[in-house]
DNA sequence: AGTACTTCCTTCAATAATTCAAATAAGTGA
DNA sequence: TCACTTATTTGAATTATTGAAGGAAGTACT
C-alpha cells in the first residue's frame, strides 16, 4: 500500500477502519473459531497462503488482529496464532428488563470486563432510563481507564416489539411511553461515534446463547424466556429470525384454552396467562388457601399473604404435592405449545431461561416430557431441551454480540 | 482469455460452464428481475460499468445470457437488455403425489414448454414410479426435438420427509417402500449428466409460489397444502426453510384437541385427522345420514354411499347449512393453528393450496377469520392470507426452480 | 549433534479482476 | 441542427490473488 493511499485510509465514524469483504470474513472466522493460524484461515477462506499472509498482515497493521503466541506444532514449524485485538475498543451490552437494567462492558473480543445490574422501572420515561444507561456505561469506561471515545459498539435489548433496522419500539405493552422513541439517537448523544443496535430482549438472549452459550454451533434453535410473560427468541441459520415485522417469537399469546381467562392482549386462554410466573403464583396461593399445601401456606404467612412462582418452586423441591402439580400443569402447557412449534420449525435445540426457569428442575422435566410426547418422532430425534447455559447473562452477552457484529457495518 | 486456457475451460458434468461468484450473482439477478441492461447490473452488483461489460461479455460468449433487444430510452442511448438464454438446456420438474405424477419440461428460463399429469400409485416400488418418470421426461424432450443429453436440470418433489442434501426419504408414512431409496442415483441412470434436486412436495410448492407465484418478492411466508393431510412449506429469507432434520413444516400433527380421535401418527387430535379432506368428507356423510342435509344425502346416493370433501364444498356453495358448518369447523381449526404459527413466525403471507382448497371460498374466509382473530395485532397488520396463485402448478414450478437454482452447483 | 522431513510463513513475479477516465454509440428535445 | 443525456466500450492503472520458490522453525530419527 502506498503512502498516498494510507492518507486516504477510510475510517468509519467509530474510528475503526473499513474492512473489505475478505477481511470481514477473516475477522468473523477468528471471532467464531478462536485464535487461528494463517494456514487455518487459508483453508477456511479457500484462499492461498500467500493471500492470507497479505490479508493478515494488513489486519495486524490495522490493529484489528494481533499475534497471540504460538499453537502446537504438528510436526513442523509452530503456527503463529492470530486473534481479535482485545484492545481495539470497548463494547457495551445493555439488557433492559421490566424492573432492572443489566449492563456489561466488554473488550473487543467480547470478553466481559465489568458486569452490573441496576434496578430501574421501564415505565419511566425513556430518556430517564436511557440517561442512566449512558452514565452507567461512561462510569464503567472510566473504571477501565477509558473515555467515552473508546466505545466502538453498543447493543441494547428492550422488552417489547422492535422494528429492527430503525430500533424503534412499536406499541410496546409494558412501556407505552417508549412507543417510537428514538433510542439510537438518544444513546448517540453521549456516544456519537457508535451505531447502537437495538433489539427485542428475547432476541438478544437467543443471540447470547447462540454466540457464547449452549447454542454455539447450532444452526436453528429457540430460546424460551419464562418470566412474567413468555417470549421466544428464534435462531435460524445462525442468525436472529425477526419475521416480517420484527414480531417473530411471540409465543406468549398462542392460545392453549379457548375458554380460558382473558389475557391483557384481549384474547382468551393465552399461554402466558395460564403458564407464566403469575399463573403459577396465583395457583400456589389458591392451593395454600384451600389447605392443599402446608408449606405454601406457611410461606404465604411470612410473605404477608403473597406467594411468588419461586415460592411454589421451593415447595415443589421440598416434595409438596400441590406445588409439584401446579408446576407440572404449567410445564405441560408450555410443552404442548412447544411441540407444535417443534413440528413446524424442527429446531436442533430449545434453551429455557428467564426468572421462572430458576424454580427448579421439575419444570424443565415436564416441559421436556410434554414436548417430546406431542412432537413427531423425526423432529425430536436429535432435539435438545435444556436450561439456558448463560442464565442471567444471556441478555448482556447477546447485546454485546449484536453490537460486535454491527461494529464494522456503517450506520 | 488465452487459447491455452480456453482448452482447459472447466465444464460441469451437465455441459454447462462453471461460473464465478460474480457471474452467478449476475445470472441470479437476471433470473429474479427479468431482462436487465448492463447499467442495471452494475448498480445491482455494486460494480463499475466497465466490469459489468466484461462479465456480461463473458456470459454472452458462454451462451448463458443473450441480448434480447432494447429497453426504453430514458433520454439517451437505449439500453441493450440481457436475459437468460432460454436455449441453453432443458429443465424438468416433477411433482409426485399420492395418486398422480405431475411433470413439466421447461426452457432454461423456467418457462414451461410442456405440462403433463399422469396417474401413478406412490405405494408402488420406487424404481417402477421413477422409471416412468424417466421415460415421461425423455418423451417430452423428444417432442421438443431434443435428446436426453439436453437436460441440464431436474427437480422432483415427493410426499414425505426428505433429507435434503442426500435426497433420501426418511421413514415416509405414505410410501414405506421408498425409505432411503437412492432417488438421485436412479434418475441419473437415464440422465447421467444432471444433478437432480429432491425435496418434500410441500417445500417445492412453496418454492414455486416463491419464484413465480404470489410469493414473488415476499421474504417470509407459508404455503399450506390441505388435502388428505395438511402440510406446510416455509419460506424464510427467500429460501426454503427445512429445519435441522428436513422435517420443518409438519403442521398436520399439531394437536388441536387432546381428547380427539387418534391419528395414524399415534397421537390424539392432530390437526390433520380433524380438519383435512377425509374429516370433512366423514362429517359430511354423518350429516347426510343424520338427515341434516338433503343435498349431501342426494349426492351420497349417486356416489354409492360415499362423499368427498369436494361434495361437501359444492353443498356449501349451494347454501347447505350443514355443509357450511362443517367447512367452518375445519377452517376454524386450521386458522387456530395458523394463528399460533403467525405469532411465532410473523410471515408476510400465507398461501393455501392442495385439493381441499378447491372446495370453495368459504374455507378460505373462515381460515382467514380464525387466524386474524387469534393472532396478535402487530403480526397480522400486513399479513396476506390467500389461495395459492399457481394452484396445481405450484409443485412443478417449484421443482423446476429448485432444479434451476442447482444447475450451476456441482454435484 | 546431525540429518531428513514436515509444517508454517513470506516473498515475488505472473495473472486475474476491477476501476477510472476517456471515447464512442445512440438516443431525446428545443 | 445542436446541445444534452444515457448506455456501452475500451484500455491503462490499480488491486487482489495465485503459484512457485525459499526461508523459518519445528519434529523425528540416527
Amino acid at each position: 500500500m502506498t503512502v498516498a493511499q494510507e492518507n486516504f485510509e477510510t475510517k468509519s465514524r467509530n474510528g475503526l477502519p473499513h474492512l473489505s469483504a475478505v477481511e470481514l470474513a477473516s475477522v468473523g472466522l477468528v471471532r467464531k473459531m478462536g485464535p487461528l493460524s494463517r494456514t487455518d484461515l487459508a483453508e477456511l477462506l479457500d484462499l492461498s497462503r500467500g493471500s492470507v499472509t497479505a490479508i493478515a498482515g494488513n489486519l495486524v497493521e490495522l490493529k484489528v488482529l494481533t499475534e497471540v503466541g504460538h499453537g502446537k506444532s504438528e510436526g513442523g514449524r509452530r503456527p503463529k496464532l492470530l486473534d481479535i485485538n482485545a484492545g481495539l475498543g470497548y463494547i457495551a451490552g445493555v439488557d433492559i428488563g421490566a424492573t432492572s437494567v443489566d449492563l456489561a462492558l466488554a473488550d473487543f473480543r467480547g470478553e466481559i470486563l465489568e458486569r452490573r445490574s441496576e434496578s430501574a422501572d421501564v415505565r419511566d420515561a425513556p430518556d430517564q432510563v436511557l440517561g442512566r444507561v449512558n452514565s452507567f456505561i461512561t462510569d464503567m469506561l472510566e473504571r477501565q481507564g477509558a473515555t467515552e471515545k473508546d466505545l466502538v459498539g453498543l447493543g441494547i435489548g428492550v422488552p417489547g416489539p422492535v422494528q429492527f433496522p430503525s430500533g424503534l419500539l412499536i406499541e410496546p405493552p409494558l412501556m407505552p411511553a417508549w412507543d417510537s422513541f428514538p433510542i439510537k439517537d438518544y444513546l448517540r448523544r453521549k456516544f456519537p461515534q457508535v451505531n447502537p443496535a437495538v433489539d427485542n430482549d428475547v432476541n438478544i438472549m437467543a443471540m447470547g446463547e447462540a454466540r457464547v452459550g449452549g447454542g454455539k454451533g447450532i444452526e436453528n434453535f429457540f430460546y424460551i424466556k419464562i418470566g412474567t410473560g413468555i417470549g421466544c427468541g428464534v435462531i435460524v441459520r445462525n442468525e436472529i429470525y425477526r419475521g416480517s415485522d420484527g414480531t417473530a417469537g411471540d409465543v406468549g399469546h398462542i392460545c392453549v384454552d379457548y375458554n380460558g381467562p382473558i389475557c391483557h392482549c384481549g384474547n382468551a386462554g393465552c399461554l402466558e396467562v395460564l403458564a407464566a410466573g403469575p399463573a403459577i403464583a396465583k395457583r400456589g396461593m389458591e392451593a395454600a388457601n384451600k389447605g392443599d399445601s402446608k408449606i405454601m401456606a406457611d410461606r404465604m404467612e411470612i410473605n404477608n399473604g403473597k406467594l411468588t412462582a419461586k415460592d411454589v418452586g421451593s415447595a415443589a423441591a421440598a416434595g409438596d404435592q400441590a406445588a409439584l402439580r401446579i408446576i407440572a400443569e404449567s410445564g405441560k402447557m408450555i410443552g404442548g405449545v412447544l411441540a407444535g412449534l417443534v413440528n413446524f420449525s424442527n429446531p436442533r435445540a430449545i434453551f429455557i431461561g428467564g426468572g421462572v426457569s430458576k424454580i427448579g428442575h421439575h419444570l424443565l422435566s415436564t416441559i421436556r416430557q410434554a414436548t417430546l410426547r406431542r412432537a413427531t418422532a423425526l423432529s425430536t430425534r436429535a432435539l435438545i431441551i435444556d436450561y439456558s447455559e448463560l442464565g442471567d447473562d444471556a441478555g448482556v452477552y447477546g447485546a454485546i454480540w449484536l453490537a460486535i457484529e454491527n461494529v464494522f457495518v456503517s450506520a
